[in-house]
DNA sequence: TCGAATTCCAATCATTTTACTTGGAATTAA
DNA sequence: TTAATTCCAAGTAAAATGATTGGAATTCGA
């Protein structure tokens, strides 16, 4: 019951921007360093937050990418849906579109897989980037003297 | 981030057994057919659970397995811990045995996967499998007349 | 104007995990 | 004694994961 490396390498790309935020754009390839990703493969992730407007980029050279929005207004939800697919731990009750079952009405499993995945959406939806901001300060980094993250 | 078959199987054949709770062994062929699940896969996740002490088995013509204690007495977090690994969304916040990071006492992502594996486990260790008896009853279903799981 | 720095895009690939299947030995009720 | 069952150990095809590879397009700065 993992999340993959797309959820893990994605958030905290993101809360990399964060920490940039109003610096202008931040090049992917310093992200992959601080972050210790593999940056073509952090480009994939970056790309498809990109396509969800979660992140602006800037092309050519001196481009790089930037949060598309506040920190404050960015959930740890919106990223790991982006990243992960929709939440939900059996596929009839994902977010969106449940797959078909049957039994569905009658089916007690179903009931106890969406009582988890509620727990988990409100949770992830109510962590802010900005929240992240402020914990980070509050553990003893800031951005002087980062400690990384 | 989904529960693999192990975990949603597991819960399924648990939850067959306590609908058989005092009926005495039960056939893993029979808890494989209801629950429409290949019966020697069943086999592998039913072992896992019996050396977990979840359930008992009595071996021979007419054995089968039971659940080794009352429902009230079992919860999805037992069941799901044995079936798919300690719970928690990254290594870094692993029950049990987390795995070692060198800035986790700074990293704020690992903040996030905890908030979010304490949820998990409260749920899952807050629901038994007397509770979902109790739903499935709530539903609308009975014994007698199961539309099954 | 040119070149370096960057994003963007598409394909490929090795490894691991998943979800089984296969085959058979050991046990026991009828 | 035989049929029904649990128990055990391997093997395996398909999918997912976590990348790598190669290069085109764009843009800043010298």
């Amino acid at each position: 019951m993992k999340l993959s490396t797309k959820g893990r390498y994605g958030l905290k790309a993101m809360f990399d921007l964060s920490l940039h935020n109003g610096d202008g754009p931040i090049s992917l390839k310093s992200i992959a360093e601080r972050q210790k990703i593999s940056d073509h493969y952090l480009e994939q992730l970056i790309a498809s937050l990109r396509k969800a407007g979660l992140v602006k980029s800037v092309r050519g050279a001196q481009g790089g990418y930037m949060l598309a929005d506040a920190p404050s207004k960015i959930t740890v939800g919106d990223i790991i849906r982006i990243l992960e697919g929709p939440l939900g731990l059996s596929d009839c009750v994902l977010e969106g579109d449940p797959a078909d079952c049957d039994n569905a009405n009658y089916c007690v499993t179903r009931v106890v897989w969406k009582k988890i995945q509620t727990s988990i959406s409100e949770v992830v939806d109510s962590i802010t980037l900005q929240d992240m901001l402020d914990d980070y300060e509050k553990i003893g980094n800031n951005k002087e003297n980062m400690y990384y993250i």
